[in-house]
DNA sequence: CCAGAAAATGATACCTAATATCGTTATTTA
DNA sequence: TAAATAACGATATTAGGTATCATTTTCTGG
């Protein structure tokens, strides 16, 4: 899951995948407001469990147990508190992932799926400057970038 | 709709929102072996008609004599062939406009929706490095700037 | 610990954007 | 100018996601 050569900063969870990440991200949404819930644990869960960016359907699927407007709303939750961060396919297809890190982009690899944090890459100065040129004030960016990652490269 | 500070370069098309824009467009398509019909032209210039980036539906609405099929078929054919680009604002709403330059990205404003187009900026070459960094051969990216333009600045 | 307030849930209806189907029409070209 | 085929348009369908709302769960304060 982790090519070489790419750093992990700050807003870590403990060892992903496990029970500790969900208590984790329960406890600092219980900081927030948000209640303790035995549907918002299992979409955690599962979306801590997944190897690399999922769809919403793909939640749904696995969880038959929880509701789908549930799934869609823990989603759109973890995303607004910055637990989840949401990728975009090449073909416009949206998918999530849960977040390592506090602000980044995304490597897709365009054959098995995988994703790879982009971090010091100091894009927003040079794209701030860009829009300066161009008489706008940058507030926000999309970027993602596909590829092939080191496995699938042959 | 052109902001202060940017630059226009090749792949342009004869003055803007003419007939002759249409002409050109059409021209180029059955050069590439399709063909000239009534229904294409109408999308070509209505999209050539619009300000600012458009949604496939506004298009829709504008061209009541053209059947919504066509006109979906009208708009992929031209991102195709690279005539019009593709605009994906905040919330994932797709829309498209005319192309002015070969390969370029855009300034969006959240405010009126005018477009800018970024020319220059490096960010590719960072890209790829970055890239690289993380295992990743990069073979393309998606990149939108939000902001506001000078006028929506105040 | 319990009751009430509020938040969250889940079934389902709905919406929007876009594609697929397919018989008909228009454009080429030989 | 006729045959081949590209394109069209009406419509059905799909996919992804949101809105509704009655019911259930969680939390709080007494």
């Amino acid at each position: 899951m982790v090519a070489a050569g790419f750093k992990h900063t700050g807003h870590e969870h403990p060892t992903p995948g496990s029970a500790a990440v969900v208590d984790d991200i329960v406890a600092q949404l219980a900081h927030e407001g948000y209640r303790d819930t035995e549907p918002r644990r299992l979409v955690i869960a599962a979306a801590a469990a997944q190897g690399r960016p999922f769809t919403a359907e793909e939640l749904c699927a696995a969880l038959p147990c929880v509701g789908r407007a549930t799934v869609y709303r823990g989603l759109r939750l973890l995303v607004e508190t910055e637990h989840v961060c949401r990728v975009l396919l090449e073909d416009r297809e949206l998918r999530y992932q849960l977040s390592h890190q506090e602000h980044h982009h995304h490597m897709l690899c365009a054959i098995c799926g995988a994703s790879a944090d982009l971090v010091d890459c100091n894009v927003e100065d040079i794209l701030r400057a860009a829009a300066d040129q161009a008489g706008f004030r940058m507030s926000g960016h999309w970027l993602e970038v596909y590829g092939r990652c080191g496995d699938c490269a042959e």
